[in-house]
RNA sequence: GCUCCGGUCGUCUAGCGGUUAGGAUGCCGCCCUUUCACGGCGGAGGUCGCGGGUUCGAAUCCCGUCCGGAGUACCA
């Protein structure tokens, strides 16, 4: 049987990091067992519902290079799959009609004070919460008709039966066991019709043919109830993958304190969706050898349920840079442009930096980014060739497709912002007013950064100079205004003749 | 309270009865170099949560205990 697996987030907010992980795993799983990977939206909570949610989903999987064989922006030959429209089609309906007629559910006319009554009388006498059965479970037909003939609302409750083990299999931690008494029964049809997730998923992806079910170990609690369901219906179980939870780095739950935790988030900050994925798999989960950073191609090939593991990882911010890094560094010329010049150009990134306030905590100051940015979002457009030649001198320095604001703002600003202390201890020696003479001087159109360099050196031996660091630096604070950079040759050549004689002038006013 | 799931360097992880407990990131140092970075090399960092047992031998198996997390909804 072929692979078959599914992302079934619920429509009530955005897409979150650790969601991304969950349908990460399941497409490099049917990726590389040549399965398929469907999409299915799970509104059934009519009160949580948020109508921006699955333009969220679709967007957010499809920067993340998510993509899907079926779904409801796809169809597929199991559609609908959004399970309100699959309600309309009355498809719980009729598995509720199977469950009744086996017997396995039972109507509960129970009102929501009641249940509260029931619950907070179970805590007074620490007892476990939950209903167990409580007035309708063994009910006489004539009182359930009775109710019934009132019009009083009920729900469907799935009976879970008494005094047995129920054990499942997981793939990841092997067998569970539970005391069918701790588990209590579950509704599966709420009072206004829509089936509970604890029906709708069961039935779904029965009847879609999931093979295997990726979803978080939050759910290990609820997943007795389901094997009861599988049961009750004589269905065959699908595998279940509990994956293990993604932590913030206190070891609580991932929120905003960590920094992004929606995933447009990391879009806007300049990440890549390549080092994005590689990264969040590699959370929870291994190769089974020691390669790290990997193509998405190796990454499917090596893809096995069994290099999962079962404790909660956290989340670590320095390692995604480094990877992050590494991909940039991989990219050629025109790659790194394109990319560059679609992520400046998003609205996405525009409104989340316009947005962004100054966060100590966050470790992130729009003012040090921003205005970079926005120099090279013109520049982008106004003279890309020399965008070109800038671009691979920052390469090598990044590890964000936002860093290359700051990194090449002295490129293209008309008047470079000196920082003092840069200034204080490159303009000090005697000989550097000598030397941006000589810089104004010398006949450098069309020069190399192997012009540049002869030339300069040449300079300095004349003048006795041994030591390029006296020399070099001078001329880099004049260049570029501080003591940190891309080869001064390289920069110098990139910036051409006319911008280094500007720039060496305005330097020389520095001199006094 | 009850039920369940976890627990190896700061972090991500390898490990499945015998290893000097391995790799990666981050940190530090050296090399490269005009600087920063990249890259290369090296270093520090782990009493494998704790306590018992089983065994010639335990991170690995068993029991207990502590800590963390999840669920305990007509939410998913």
């Amino acid at each position: 049987m072929s692979v078959r697996v599914r992302f079934a987030p619920s429509p009530t907010g955005l897409l979150h990091i650790g969601a991304l992980r969950t349908v990460v795993f399941n497409d490099f799983f049917a990726k590389g067992k040549g399965g398929s990977l469907l999409l299915r939206i799970e509104d059934t909570d009519r009160t949580r519902y948020n109508p921006d949610s699955e333009q969220e989903f679709v967007d957010t999987l499809k920067w993340a290079g998510i993509e899907f064989d079926e779904g409801p922006h796809l169809g597929g030959k199991d559609a609908p799959y959004r399970q309100s429209e699959r309600k309309e089609a009355g498809i719980y309906a009729e598995k509720i009609a199977d469950l009744i007629e086996k017997g396995a559910v039972y109507k509960a006319f129970d009102t929501s004070e009641e249940l509260d009554e029931m619950r907070e009388f179970q805590r007074i006498n620490k007892m476990p919460t939950g209903y167990f059965g409580g007035d309708w479970r063994d009910a006489s037909p004539e009182k359930v008709a009775e109710a019934k003939a009132a019009g009083r609302p009920y729900v469907i409750r799935l009976k879970i039966p008494r005094d047995v083990k129920i054990t499942g299999e997981d793939a990841i931690r092997g067998k569970l066991e539970w005391d069918s008494n701790t588990i209590d029964d579950p509704v599966l049809l709420k009072a206004d019709g829509m089936p509970t997730y604890h029906f709708a998923a069961m039935v779904d992806d029965h009847l879609m043919g999931i093979t295997h079910v990726f979803r978080g170990e939050e759910w290990i609690s609820s997943y007795p109830k389901h094997i009861v369901l599988f049961q009750a219906f004589g269905w065959a179980m699908p595998v279940f993958v509990h994956c293990p939870v993604i932590v913030g780095t206190d070891g609580k739950k991932l929120s905003k304190r960590h920094g992004a935790t929606r995933v447009l988030d990391y879009a806007s900050q300049g990440y890549l969706p390549q080092p994005l994925r590689n990264f969040i798999a590699l959370i929870g989960w291994n190769p089974g050898d020691e390669r790290e950073a990997m193509s998405d191609c190796d990454l499917a090939q090596a893809f096995e349920i069994r290099g999962i593991q079962p404790s909660p990882g956290r989340f670590d911010l320095d390692k995604l840079k480094w990877m992050n890094g590494l991909a940039i560094r991989a990219m050629s010329v025109d790659e790194l442009f394109d990319t560059l010049r679609e992520y400046l150009a998003s609205e996405i990134t525009s409104e989340y930096w316009n947005t962004l306030e100054k966060d100590d905590e966050l470790k992130i100051d729009p003012a040090h980014f921003v205005p970079g940015m926005t120099l090279l979002k013109e520049a982008l457009e106004r003279d890309p060739d020399y965008v070109r030649t800038v671009l691979p001198l920052e390469q090598e320095r990044v590890s964000t497709l936002a860093d290359f604001g700051p990194a090449c703002e002295f490129f293209f600003v008309e008047e470079v912002v000196f920082d003092q202390k840069s200034v204080e201890k490159a303009f000090g020696t005697d000989h550097v007013r000598g030397l941006f003479e000589f810089l104004l001087a010398v006949d450098s159109d069309g020069f190399t950064a192997a012009d540049w360099d002869k030339a300069v050196h040449d300079w300095a031996a004349e003048q006795g100079i041994e030591k390029m660091g006296p020399v070099v630096m001078p001329i880099r604070v004049a260049m570029t205004g501080k003591l940190s950079g891309p080869g001064l040759f390289d920069l110098m050549a990139v910036l051409g003749p006319g911008r280094v004689r500007a720039r060496v002038s305005r330097a020389m006013e520095h001199l006094r």
